[in-house]
DNA sequence: GTATTCACTGGGCAATGTGTTCAGTCGTCC
DNA sequence: GGACGACTGAACACATTGCCCAGTGAATAC
């Protein structure tokens, strides 16, 4: 479980670069190609990597509206709600959470009029008390690892 | 930008075994080569298929702890704001939205002790007048795009 | 001090997949 | 009818993969 910097190294030339190869790795960061694939294999049985799926854009989808929603959840009905939004194909996310909220789903759509029939979707459902929703103007920070993975590799 | 049932197939192929190469997924898919490979070089071209970077679980890296932070910003900081929670590597998205919050985060930390400093980064920047912090408990539903490509491609 | 373990190196091998190109087919649009 | 675009099936040289091995060095255990 813990990172070194090898580890770190390999990490983030890989998402740099998905392209590159085992054999380019192992070039690229002066070690064998052994000690990389060694080095993958680990990653990948620890965990640390569940995979290399495909990052797909929901806009280019033709889902360019981005929210996310706070859901207040009926007592004991949680089990249903999660089964239902896990049935929604616009959620993209769902989270339980400590606070005001007791859940957090995001949500895609194809536009704002269109958020209006989702969020429906998502709250017509009896365990659901009330829904809060925020929606997305600007990504100035798109989902990233590499940060945390320079400073788990550092720090460790 | 259109999405038909070939290439909604072979997204989802891909996203649920994603160490098949382009052969493998013409045989499985029925179709040629070459075919194969005209289609991905158009969705990433697209901008549908991102990239295949490293799916890396920050649990396994040592930060087992997630929060979604809501800041309010003080008027017309919020390029500091940006510029600032850009460089906390425990901050691995931010948007911004509409709604009582001006921003979300996404945070990571090690420990709910933790938490504390990694907010106390965040918060500690002079742009932001109040944040509230959401504790993530449990994932029903973690992030994923299958269902969505899925009606993407039949919809269209 | 010696033995064991472990990770890394550097090499070699067969098998597979890749990038690329080509000609031929089919359906659609003008 | 002709042109266009997408798909097929095949071919080719080339690079990469998965796998094996013996040897080295450092750290650990006895």
């Amino acid at each position: 479980m813990a990172i070194d910097h090898l580890d770190g190294r390999i990490i983030v030339l890989l998402a740099r670069e998905p392209r590159v190869g085992v054999l380019e790795m192992s070039r690229r960061l002066g070690v064998a190609r052994g000690t990389v694939q060694a080095r993958l294999d680990r990653l990948q049985s620890n965990g640390v990597i569940r995979g290399f799926g495909p990052q797909v854009d929901p806009a280019a989808l033709g889902y360019p509206v981005t929210a996310f929603a706070t859901l207040q959840i009926r007592q004991g009905q949680g089990a249903d709600v999660r089964a239902h939004l896990a049935t929604v194909p616009e959620v993209l996310e769902l989270h339980t959470t400590t606070g005001t909220g007791d859940m957090l789903c995001r949500l895609v759509a194809r536009s704002n009029a269109d958020l209006q029939r989702v969020i429906d979707l998502v709250v017509g459902f009896d365990g659901i008390v009330r829904a809060s929703t925020a929606i997305v103007m600007e990504n100035p920070v798109p989902l990233r690892i590499i940060p945390l993975v320079e400073q788990a590799a550092l720090g460790e």
